[in-house]
DNA sequence: AACTTGGGAAACCAATCGGTTGCAAATATA
DNA sequence: TATATTTGCAACCGATTGGTTTCCCAAGTT
């Protein structure tokens, strides 16, 4: 069962309660109020994102109130972090880079 | 088929294949060699690569390169962006931003 | 013209995904 | 204690995924 990061967002759903629940933690119930699938389904994005660690539980009574972990959120930044340097220093010449680098291999 | 960015960096072959053409342009045959798969394979993945735009391909002579959409990878950076608000402002103290926000929407 | 090379498309396969229904456990309430 | 609520978990389902093999086509090469 592969699960990382990349992984766990590539679903709209879960990326749309990793934005719901970053504002406020929140109970399994409360965010499946906001989608049109079950409880359930729902509870399984959740064990999704709990197990890469993107989210975690918050025990209250019988409740459990599932709050993002931003700490984590921080690795997909990282790893566009060696794009942005390329996006940072071309200024849209892409291709003029390329020559560049090209030329420089050579 | 869903085909968007972020079920396109899913798959972590295709992560490798990003960052591998992110500095020179290239073809299938040699970005195959860099992976355990057969040429075919990576060829599926450079479809899926380009229905979301994220590369594009240079016709040369009978062979094609392919060459990453820089500006594509910007919108997983402005997807970021509200999370990085998040961080940026609690200096690692979620818990007390969470409580200040819970207090104002009494 | 015949052959080799680079590359895409189709067919197929096991594995996984996202979703549902049904159930069990634990907490709260009457 | 009996009942209702909140939640997770397992089983199941159709659709999709990532991969392979096979085939075809276009562009060079001999």
């Amino acid at each position: 069962m592969r699960r990382d990061i990349f992984q766990a967002i590539a679903d709209p759903t879960r990326r749309a309660i990793i934005a719901l629940i970053a504002l406020q933690a929140m109970t399994p119930n409360a965010i499946a109020e906001h989608f049109d699938t079950t409880r359930q389904g729902v509870s399984k994005h959740l064990r999704i994102l709990t197990e890469c660690e993107l989210i975690k539980k918050e025990y209250k009574g019988r409740e459990i109130y599932y709050q993002l972990e931003i700490n984590k959120m921080k690795e997909i930044d990282k790893w566009l972090e060696q794009f942005r340097k390329i996006w940072e220093t071309r200024f849209n010449q892409l291709d003029d880079l390329l020559a560049t680098i090209k030329k420089q291999k050579k």
